[in-house]
DNA sequence: GTATTTAATTTTATATGTGAATTAAATATG
DNA sequence: CATATTTAATTCACATATAAAATTAAATAC
């Protein structure tokens, strides 16, 4: 079992590189002070990551007004380090992104496919789109440092291991080790809702913030809780839910069996029963595609002031705030932010939500919870794969550089033998 | 502001006092496996930890039979390497207890004391009790490494201010700086949730898990979290809460002013309410010596088959379960823990409190969480007071030999004035 | 009594960091 | 315009923590 990051990496190269990429255009001096590094560190540190082409010296940004003194050589991470590929699962498609070493997404790419397959099937879609994938972003395989792949279901991390999936049919396979025999690449798997959540935190609305949750909204209600400035991955690696809390102690039926699970009323399933649309709970597996154009019929209707739906719509919200108040008042984060497909609805489902997370929070309380909602690009996901990928490239040691090579390569960094 | 253990501690010492405290009786070698320090490390630091006299070296356990080779040489916390001083405050009484550096209770003092008060006053009884805590215990000042308080409400370890109790009138109070500025002491204060919490991580149930819950049940419904083998602390340094967590939207009234709370349903005051006893929700700080026989009698009532009352404390813990099947479906944790004063109830609350949360539950999921009970001494809190000033403790660099005393000190530690 | 085994320590080497002094490259000033 | 000043970055000397290998220590097995 190779445990994958098991601690929270505290290298210096990961700190460095960690701050680099969030203050970019910096200086030694800034990086010194910001990581609590000596200068004197911070010169050989660079150095190295200047010499495994990490990083960049960049000419100073606009704004930044050098004063008196020797001029500032900035820094910032080397984009063109390398590449990191993202595939995200999904019941109805797979997407391929690739990213470069800042976690910009500069390609991605779409198949068609159908989730509930065979473990084997699946990932020879996986790995044909991934040989695609590269080919048509021109990218050479050896620059690629690890894909990152995006399940929904529980998931673990450190142990490489889709426990349960609805894309897969099968139960605990270890995906990781899987692709990696296949591939010979770093593979790594993770959450979907946990991806979402790196990606705020790394680019998004989480930046800078310590200890928040994410809600996404989408065919279920996803969560992701970042903790003292880490995911949270909870017992055997699997993550915080928000689904399956309950609004109602016996209240509607869930898919997942259980009755009054908030997904029974805020899912995009659950407001299409009540919207009176004959669809049945499994019909997104059928269909996804006419599933999806019918949401988006219910939520144009409701928009346009279709009176049973908005309420609806409505209702779904304030069930949606009240598992995100219980959520709330369970863990106390400084932020919830709301995302993920469902956020096409707008107003009409969060609104209601946020109010009615706000009625139910407890009165006078100091720390008010600050409620934010983004509608995140179709990228999101990617950058978060990056994210994760790019943190265990951070962590990784110095590559020594091999002296022994042919080139007599001068005295100039040469160390002189030891000892005179 | 000086931060308090903002990060885990990693420090050589940390780890091997950490794992010598884990695992009493063990050799260098062992310690040397489980730390992942090389033997050569660990003679170097366990030989540091000797000089400052915080382990010894003790005989081989019983049972530990020594097989060829050199016999190993035993190590153990030095119990009398200094002790803590671990105070309860609560609305009736103030509690005092010394602990030894093993976090062992040594002595224990209650002193009569009426919350509310003005803060000043408070301080002052503080003071005082300290004073006779350690005369009574005959321990001297100089050998108390630090004090540690267990305050109910809101508190920040991290600052040391105590931003509301019940036990204050006014809000955020420095309190751990206004007693240090008094006492010339190392002043932590933290959560009583969660200084109950650490004691089940160090000394109780949760020795060995690295994510779990703890519930508490006594006036009111508190709760705490180790998440990554640490207390989640949430944001602002706020912790978790089960209390206010809602089980039923707009249902019974709490004394936070809401409605549909957990405590409004399963705390003592919620259960004396249903019991239709002529208690208002204010009798607590009224006369709280009353109040708990009021409840005594109760719960004896309700033991020997009072149908009424049996089925208030079975609604009542119904409703707990609920609150706690939330928590789960949220974080996941790998065991619950339920203790506090209302475990004196037994089996009349918890076990439908526990069978509720296990009806609720996902099925099909792999991860049972496991829930255990745990009647606590009264001494735990201040276990957990001491295993908090301990990690502190052992998180200090080792003091150095002051070789610089009587003898020619010489130019060696001088700083040569700037610029030659 | 000697070989073997296991534990602990010592020795030597190396990586990583700091603080002080130095070097570098600009602006400010008389 | 030469020089002082300022700020950034680097170099140097030293401290510390750790590991790997060799050595010493103390027991049992034969």
């Amino acid at each position: 079992m190779s445990r994958q990051l098991a601690q929270k990496p505290t290298s210096s190269r990961y700190r460095v590189l960690d701050t680099i990429r969030r203050h970019p255009n910096i200086s030694r001096v800034e990086l010194a002070s910001l990581t609590d590094f000596s200068r004197a560190a911070v010169t050989g540190i660079t150095q190295g990551l200047l010499d495994a082409s990490l990083i960049v010296e960049t000419p100073l940004a606009d704004g930044k007004e050098g004063g008196r003194g020797r001029p500032r050589k900035m820094l910032d991470i080397n984009a063109e380090a390398g590449y990191v590929l993202g595939i995200k699962l999904s019941l109805h498609q797979m997407s391929f992104s690739v990213t470069d070493f800042t976690g910009n997404v500069v390609h991605t790419m779409h198949l068609p496919f159908r989730g509930n397959q065979n473990c084997d099937v699946t990932l020879d879609i996986i790995e044909m789109g991934i040989q695609r994938c590269l080919k048509n972003a021109d990218i050479k395989r050896e620059k690629i440092l690890g894909v990152c792949i995006g399940i929904p279901g529980y998931v673990s991390h450190e142990t490489g291991m889709c426990h349960w999936s609805p894309i897969f049919t099968e139960r605990d396979i270890p995906v990781a080790r899987l692709l990696q025999e296949r591939l010979g690449l770093k593979i790594f798997i993770e959450n979907d809702a946990n991806l979402v959540t790196l990606a705020e935190h790394w680019f998004g609305e989480g930046r800078g913030l310590s200890c928040f949750a994410v809600v996404t909204v989408e065919h279920g209600i996803g969560m992701g809780l970042v903790v003292d400035d880490d995911l949270y991955r909870g017992a055997n690696g699997i993550g915080p839910e928000l689904g399956h809390s309950k609004v109602e102690i016996d209240g509607r039926l869930c898919r997942c069996g259980q009755l009054g699970c908030v997904e029974a009323y805020a899912s995009d399933y659950a407001i299409l029963r009540e919207a009176d649309v004959e669809f049945s709970i499994d019909a997104y597996n059928e269909n996804p595609k006419a599933y999806h154009e019918t949401i988006s019929k219910i939520t144009e209707r409701a928009r346009n002031n279709d009176e049973h739906l908005s309420a609806v719509f409505k209702n779904a919200g304030k069930r949606l705030g009240q598992a995100v108040a219980n959520m709330i008042a369970i863990l106390n984060p400084q932020t919830v932010i709301f995302t993920g497909d469902g956020m096409r609805a707008g107003e009409i489902l969060i609104t209601p939500a946020i109010e009615e997370a706000r009625r139910l929070k407890l009165s006078g309380d100091k720390n008010e919870t600050e409620f934010i909602t983004h509608i995140w690009g179709d990228e999101v996901w990617a950058r978060g794969a990056a994210a994760l990928t790019l943190q265990h490239i951070y962590a990784e040691p110095d590559e020594k550089q091999n002296f022994s090579s042919s080139k007599i390569t001068g005295s100039t960094k040469l160390k002189p033998t030891k000892r005179a």
